[in-house]
DNA sequence: CCCACCCTTCGGCCGCCGCCGAACTGTCCC
DNA sequence: GGGACAGTTCGGCGGCGGCCGAAGGGTGGG
């Protein structure tokens, strides 16, 4: 089976609705039951256990066993990549007529993976560039002399691994970078742990607290409106 | 429609693969007929038509015509990058060492009907134009009264006809006009008959002999390090 | 032990879509 | 005008695959 044959494969597990729901239910790096996917794919659980397993087998997926239920969870990184770069050609919805506070809700700020992405992350990225942090190129990105000095004041302390440190990640919704890697993770996991901004339960968008609100405009000069 | 069932879509039409084929083929940013994508997806000109149709309306790729061939390229370099992706996921692929340089030798020098393109076509153009020995705009070209002396001399006689005489043809590779039309073909020819360049089997890739490196540099100026 | 529940497998239905042959349009060249 | 060729449209065929109902393990709790 050639390359392109192969990637065709997964395009096509991809192509499916159900399929594209369950991946994106699991973006956020999650680990959800079968059951619970089966919702998210609208399909019955029959039919979504048939996709889990081509999705398994193809290795999108990553399955563990537990007592009675089935957790699923991306394979690895790659695939969440994969997925917001799919989005990234598909664009972002035509504004004009709708709505949907949830659709909106996600623009503003959510989590991708274990980072932060939406408004918020792009901004949080912007003001890091700006400010001569961070240095941010096409396919890699680093930290400066003083940004490592800032990150450490702000209490963002990435965690050792051997996975990459810095880079960028192009956010669907807003068609720029938001900083992903253990320098993504940490710098959400501190504004989390400062209360600044909260998860929601059943969703990837993430709400800025009041007190994320002073925060984020007095250390980054970041304000969203709204 | 929801940001997934676009996203859904997209990935579909990458899970086909004839269409896969077909995107891959344009990855290195040339543009190719509609004719050469249906061999490259290995399926008929009818069926190519329909696929490149719905690539097109999906805003996959951009189509621009010309004479009568439509040319199709990707339409951004997002998409480019969507497929590096999916293919980074679809996978390490077992690679036998093979030293295929096609693409790099088309980049290099190629037929585009019966005239020059490539890095050499539009190197050619380009001297010829530095020279003063012929003038391309937008939509047209001239030679010069010098011109039509120092072409007679390299031995470039055009045919008679009534096809256009002398014209720029946009290069894809270099995205920068080469000379076509009954100049073009005689350019190339003058060149086949020098045996400065050789054309390949089953290729619109030509090969710079020795003695067109040494004839293209000396006549032209044309150093192409290969 | 029995039941409840999660998940899977099996079988059959149905619709979508990829494919091609044939025919048509448009362009180029002579 | 005539011939050749690029590209498209149309119509019909065939198969892959998504969907669900029903039934079959496997696990946990009473």
């Amino acid at each position: 089976m050639s390359d392109i044959t192969r990637m065709a494969s997964v395009a096509a597990l991809m192509g499916d609705p159900a399929r594209a729901n369950i991946l994106t239910a699991l973006m956020d790096g999650r680990a959800l039951t079968a059951k619970e996917l089966a919702f998210a794919g609208r399909v019955t659980p029959q039919t979504a256990s048939g996709h889990l397993a081509r999705l398994t087998d193809a290795g999108l997926l990553a399955a563990e066993k537990q007592g009675r239920h089935r957790y699923f969870r991306l394979a690895s990184p790659l695939v969440g990549q994969m997925l917001e770069s799919v989005m990234a050609v598909a664009g972002p919805e035509p504004r004009p007529p709708s709505t949907w506070r949830g659709g909106e809700a996600l623009r503003t700020a959510r989590t991708c993976y274990d980072h932060l992405a939406g408004r918020l992350g792009v901004a949080l990225a912007d003001s890091l560039t700006k400010a001569g942090h961070v240095a941010l190129s096409a396919d890699g990105g680093e930290v400066t002399e003083r940004g490592h000095a800032f990150l450490s004041d702000f209490g963002a302390e990435p965690a050792a691994g051997k996975r990459v440190f810095c880079r960028p990640c192009l956010d669907w919704s807003e068609r720029r970078p938001h900083i992903a890697g253990r320098l993504g993770a940490a710098l959400a996991a501190r504004c989390l742990e400062l209360g600044w901004i909260a998860r929601q339960r059943d969703s990837r968008a993430v709400t800025i607290t009041p007190a994320g609100a002073d925060g984020f405009a007095g250390t980054f000069g970041i304000r969203l409106e709204h």
